[in-house]
DNA sequence: TATTGTTATACTCTATAACTATA
DNA sequence: TATAGTTATAGAGTATAACAATA
């Protein structure tokens, strides 16, 4: 069946990816969930809460997380003036140049993949992988 | 940059398809690693030393991970006539029957996604993936 | 001596429950 | 009362180093 060959594609390349991910971030101490939040938080300032939904995360492991990293000086804790109970979290300049470096790596590992594809190819899969992965529902 | 679009697109893809993958793991209390563990032993009967590599995990930690398995009655260890230092891994009847039921599930999960596409996209998708990502190097 | 696997240790990741502060 | 976040706790995941058994 074509659907269970697509599966098996999809599951494989999420391993494989996520293993060069995980490689690249274990050369710098985070985790793939540390890289994933680095990520994030490269073009957000989301509170608490959001980065805890957003990565599937229950809010006392974020806040753990963010311990990690802040101590770290990667990222920086900052109340919110119009309700304080809220905490905003966003990446130090030093996070910010970490983030930039391990994206960089990223694309330079997966640089070979990508290679090996024509130009024309290349826009088919971003365009499959978007019409299939990230359309609502 | 068409290269840099393609990286994105696999990354968003990665951390999209290992979120269900975390859930439905979740849901029978299995961690994406040991979920990726029972994919392989359906087919296999690997040696501690071959999984972990499989894995990208150290030794010591497939211990762990094979431990907790094998107290669930998910796995069990056999020994190696030919090499006694030898510990092969494989599935219990149990373990295989958990194994089918979350990759069912997997690809019922998926199928949404799946049938955003036709027939044709689906083999363009698969064929994609494997000239990338499933080469050598 | 080298290889296979386990154990001891330490730290991170994770969720649940209880808590504090604010709304 | 409800919401935002932290803390306490417990267990799983992970690697490094030291170890035992076998080759």
């Amino acid at each position: 069946m074509t659907s269970d060959a697509l599966v098996d594609a999809l599951v494989r390349s999420t391993f494989q990816v996520a293993g060069v991910l995980t490689r690249i971030g274990a050369e710098r101490d985070l985790s793939l969930t540390q890289l994933r939040a680095l990520g994030i938080l490269r073009d957000r300032r989301p509170r608490m809460t959001e980065l805890a939904v957003f990565l599937g995360l229950d809010k006392s492991t974020l806040s753990g997380l963010i311990d990690r990293a802040e101590h770290r000086g990667l990222v920086a804790r900052g109340r919110n003036p119009q309700d304080r109970r809220v905490v905003d979290v966003f990446l130090t300049p030093a996070g910010q140049e970490l983030a930039e470096q391990v994206y960089g790596e990223v694309r330079r590992a997966l640089a070979p993949a990508i290679n090996r594809l024509d130009p024309q190819d290349r826009d088919r899969l971003v365009r499959l992988l978007h019409a299939a992965l990230h359309s609502p529902g």
